[in-house]
RNA sequence: UGGCCCAUCGCCAAAUGGUAAGGCAACGGACUCUGACUCCGUCAUUUCAAGGUUCGAAUCCUUGUGGGCCAGCCA
């Protein structure tokens, strides 16, 4: 029985205290997204940490679309977000709300606002209302509107909600401090109108409430007790801990920051994304060269191993970005024990074994994993004429060079031992026959006499092997590297796009159902793509690099 | 030049005043039917800097330095 504590992030330092100071019972979170476009890793840190937290307290996760701005919303976001939460593994239950459901208590909220004096009407254009605001460095001014008594700001509110005024004609704003260092204490702007039809409560509501006094309304009714929102927030608690103080909540819910995700070498960020897609720079948003979680998905990573990735950053409230082969560490580690692997040639060139029958054919059967022989066996044909590998054969090997070469016995993986004996160049000094013999008693892999070879290489049979096709897709580099200039323009590197590169398969694997759509190519990691992938060609992602097994040796 | 936040190895990140965990990456070596995997070893006398408090400081204080965020009727 392991007993060792794992040590505690500051959320959950901070969550025992709550909890045994007794100022919470049950811990109850939320994932809050906006329903204005696709999930990416970063969200997964959010989903993840939030579920988890819930879990590991016993408590209770939520699901709740932040739909308080129906300009920029669609519905058609919601089911995906859905599935993406769900794909996850985060468990929300029954509990899958939509903050426009709650478009009544947030407007009795405001009013309440009203008649205690802390909100008013303003007739303040937008313009108008950004220059009484001041600067960084200089307080704002005292809004004209802000003398107005509680029965005329009542009025006028419900002038507001009844529609008499068009888009941007008044606004209702929280009566704060016009001079606070903090400009979100500014009298922020809670309710503005906006004539739209909203995805979810149609055209019920004329006046939609701002985030800043909608999120802890609805974290309040939900009964969240930590609402955990990314570092931008910070400045934001004030005010966020003034509404549900005027709102005089009995169990005021917290909020808690932490750093967000960032990733090395990739685009990360939502508006970013998103103009990629717009501008037609990625075929979409489930384009594999993206970290959405879509493409993520397409791409052949596992639910377990975002998860792992995610344990493995850790949650801080210093700004970082976790390196991408920290991602990579993380499929592999999850898919090396759970899924099968084939043998593939990238770039083949033919061996033919001279004392073996011409036109015959026999059925080998090889084990699906070799570190994990519970996920059975396959056969591959074997035959006269063989694909090996390019990087597998060298004329002349280095020093510690342990694959085929002229003289020198290997093993053809859960095959046989061949010798190479002869190899054929054409005029440019190209290899392209290499003529080697066989080992008849060393079916299966092994000698019967015990012999030993150093190296073991990948193999298909080349009149059956099946033609793949292999995107090699580089990330696109995030944006401080530069993929947007400061007039907004893109400079996207041309190397970033997909590179496709024919190679060759076992014809098993061309059942992609038998591998659960994931294949595993020699070192590298790779899965089938279904948007690509016809009856006639399969497609393959690569998912992480390949390993140094397919370096050429050192030179010391 | 207003306010808030952050700073520990190439990258994440623990340590909560008691003498710098762990993971990724890298590098040696062993093993191996995938040069993978696995295994073993190496990798911060010092925590952005300088002062101060203390028997004792990565932790507290001061002043700098570097980075992030804030002037939407976005979230």
């Amino acid at each position: 029985m392991e007993q060792e504590m794992e040590s505690k992030n500051f959320i959950e330092q901070i969550i025992d205290k709550d909890i045994a100071e007794g100022r919470c019972q049950t811990v109850c979170t939320r994932f809050p997204p906006e329903p204005n476009g696709y999930l990416h890793i970063g969200h997964a840190k959010s989903i993840l940490l939030n579920a988890g937290l819930a879990n590991k307290y016993n408590g209770k996760f939520n699901l709740r679309f932040d739909d308080t701005n129906p300009t920029k919303e669609k519905i058609e976001f919601v089911e995906s977000i859905k599935e993406d939460v769900k794909w996850l593994g985060a468990d929300w239950e029954d509990r899958l709300f939509f903050a426009s459901d709650y478009f009544g208590q947030m407007y009795e909220a405001a009013l309440k606002l009203i008649r205690k004096g802390k909100a008013y009407v303003s007739d303040l254009s937008a313009d108008e209302i950004r220059q009484y605001r001041g600067t960084l460095t200089e307080a704002g001014k005292e809004d004209p509107s802000a003398k107005r008594s509680v029965d005329e700001n009542l009025a006028l509110f419900e002038e507001m909600k009844e529609g008499r005024y068009v888009d941007g004609e008044k606004v209702l704003r929280a009566r704060i401090d016009m001079a606070s260092p903090n400009m979100n204490l500014r009298d922020p702007v809670i309710y503005r109108v906006a004539h739209m039809t909203h995805h979810n409560t149609q055209d019920a509501w004329c006046i939609y409430p701002m985030y800043d006094f909608a999120h802890p309304i609805e974290d309040a009714i939900e009964g969240i007790t930590h609402s955990i929102c990314t570092l931008e927030f910070e400045d934001h608690r004030p005010l966020y801990d003034w509404v549900v103080r005027e709102l005089e909540y009995e169990h005021p819910p917290k909020q808690i920051e932490f750093a967000k995700l960032y990733l090395t070498n990739v685009v990360t960020g939502k508006r970013y994304i998103k103009r990629l897609v717009d501008e037609k720079i990625v075929d979409g948003w489930d384009d594999p060269r993206l970290v959405s979680i879509a493409a993520l998905k397409r791409r052949g990573f596992t639910p377990e191993s975002i998860k792992k990735f995610i344990e493995l950053c850790g949650v801080s409230k210093s700004n970082s970005s976790a390196d991408y082969a920290m991602l990579e560490y993380c499929i592999r580690e999850d898919l090396k024990l759970k899924k099968a692997r084939i043998m593939a040639v990238l770039d083949p060139v033919k061996v033919i074994i001279d004392n073996y029958p011409e036109g015959q054919t026999e059925e080998l059967t090889v084990v699906n994993n070799m570190e994990n022989e519970s996920l059975g066996t396959h056969t591959v044909p074997f035959c006269r004429e063989l694909y090996i590998d390019r990087d597998d054969f060298m004329e002349v090997p280095p020093r510690k060079y342990f694959r085929m070469y002229p003289g020198n016995e290997v093993r053809l993986m859960q095959a046989y031992f061949v010798t190479c004996n002869s190899f054929i160049k054409d005029e440019s000094g190209k290899v392209t026959e290499i003529h080697c013999t066989y080992d008849p008693e060393s079916k299966g892999g092994n000698s019967p006499d015990g012999r030993k070879v150093k190296g073991t290489i990948h193999w298909v049979p080349a009149p059956y092997a099946k033609s793949a096709e292999v995107r090699l897709y580089e990330n696109i580099v995030d944006e401080e590297a530069g993929v947007y200039n400061e007039d907004g323009s893109l400079n996207l590197n041309p190397n970033s796009l997909t590179v496709l590169k024919n190679c060759y398969i076992e014809p098993y694997a061309a059942d992609a159902k038998a591998y659960d759509s994931f294949q595993f190519v020699r070192q590298g990691y790779f899965c089938v793509d279904a948007n690509h992938s016809t009856n006639e060609k399969l497609v393959f992602n690569r998912i992480v690099s390949l390993k140094s097994s397919y370096q050429l040796p050192k030179q010391s």
